[in-house]
DNA sequence: CAGATATATATTGTCTACAATAAACATTCA
DNA sequence: TGAATGTTTATTGTAGACAATATATATCTG
């Protein structure tokens, strides 16, 4: 865990503890020490304490008053919770584009793209990789979420990305990725015909199985 | 604006700020000066600084680097937003109820109860009362919320709750607060009958009237 | 030898002070 | 007189030090 640079610290500190609680190499339940955390580091603990708030929102991590902070343990009760919930969030972004009746949606054609042409490209370790990169969260959802313009939304979306990305590190196999591949393919096929109600029994379907493959794995 | 007790300045400061923003006493846009408050609270920046970073995350506040926090600004498009995403929390949590065939919600039935004796017993300042005492935000719903125990969509409901009470604070008639009261005990009576789906419908239609009500009286 | 209590240590919570940056003002030049 | 630039002032960002509390350890007692 290398030094950070000069400015802007809190949101630096941010995006690397999210990394690397999300690599597990800051492991669930692992308590955060404020000393030794802002001296390896090299910066002081006032930032480091704002960066705490933040990723607690995120429930990235817990903090006990007067206790410490602890990066938050997984569990798969807790996977169905937020499997669940993003599926509530992309439900209300399908019903918000079909209310609007949004049919194109070229950011997320194209963030399609990006992800196909890395996936026929890269090596096994792209998830690795993705993660590493600044912006490790998947791409085609939030292009799907942020399409509905709602702020809100896209501020949920956001709270829960991280810890999606826990999971999906956690439970990471490269022959899962074609077939979310096609089905993200399918989607947009769907809404841009205006089949919407298809396109939440797909992304249902998507979900259902997904968590089915996390529980197997976390076992 | 009074001075704070000592025990745990930050979520006290939170706490304040929040019943603040929401009266409007700490108005929309205005910039929220650190050394200021911090001096006017008898508390210190650092945990100022935390509950910004706290408040920043429910969109109380905007946090500008190096300009400063200030009160995040309501707009009749914002109100519209988060009542959108209020609806989509609240079907998803319908959803659930239904998944799970939940139907008896003892919470919310005595929340709901709660709400009735004081609207027939307090005066027309009742709702400046319950926003200044501990917990200003609609129990109904957030009862009802929780009675999905699923852990993100209850962190949702609680991001968006404080800003929903600023709306609600800042178009307070005591007229509709009966038929609001009203809704919500059809709402409890259908989801005890298992009819979901109009549940479904009368939230629909209770939202859509109340946006259209805010709308009126913000313009 | 086990349990309870007291002490010592480590860690969080908070405050004060310094540094860097942005904004406001005045001054100068066109 | 207006605009641009330099200087001053105010405010945010960060660091380091102090205080309070919780935890761990050691000692004492039953």
């Amino acid at each position: 865990m290398e030094e950070l640079t000069i400015t802007g610290v809190t949101e630096s500190v941010v995006q690397y503890l999210r990394i690397y609680i999300i690599e597990g190499e800051l492991a669930p339940g692992q308590k955060l020490n404020e000393l030794e955390l802002s001296s390896r580091l090299g910066i002081s603990r006032p930032p480091l304490r704002e960066a705490f708030r933040i990723l607690e929102n995120e429930n990235m991590v817990v903090s006990i008053p007067r206790k410490g902070c602890y990066v938050t343990e997984l569990s798969i009760d807790d996977c169905r919770q937020i499997y669940r919930a993003r599926e509530i969030i992309e439900y209300g972004t399908i019903d918000c584009l079909k209310a609007k009746n949004i049919r194109d949606l070229p950011e997320v054609a194209s963030a399609l793209e990006l992800a196909e042409q890395r996936s026929s490209t890269s090596s096994d370790d792209s998830q690795i990789e993705a993660v590493r990169s600044r912006n490790p969260f998947p791409y085609f959802h939030i292009k799907l979420v942020e399409s509905t313009e709602n702020n809100w939304l896209i501020r949920f979306y956001n709270t829960i990305a991280p810890t999606l990305a826990r999971y999906q590190f956690m439970c990471y196999v490269p022959d899962i990725l074609s077939k979310v591949q096609e089905e993200h393919k399918q989607m947009l096929d769907l809404i841009k015909k205006g089949k919407y109600a298809s396109a939440k029994k797909l992304l249902r379907a998507h979900i259902n199985w997904y968590v089915k493959f996390l529980e197997n794995r976390m076992k």
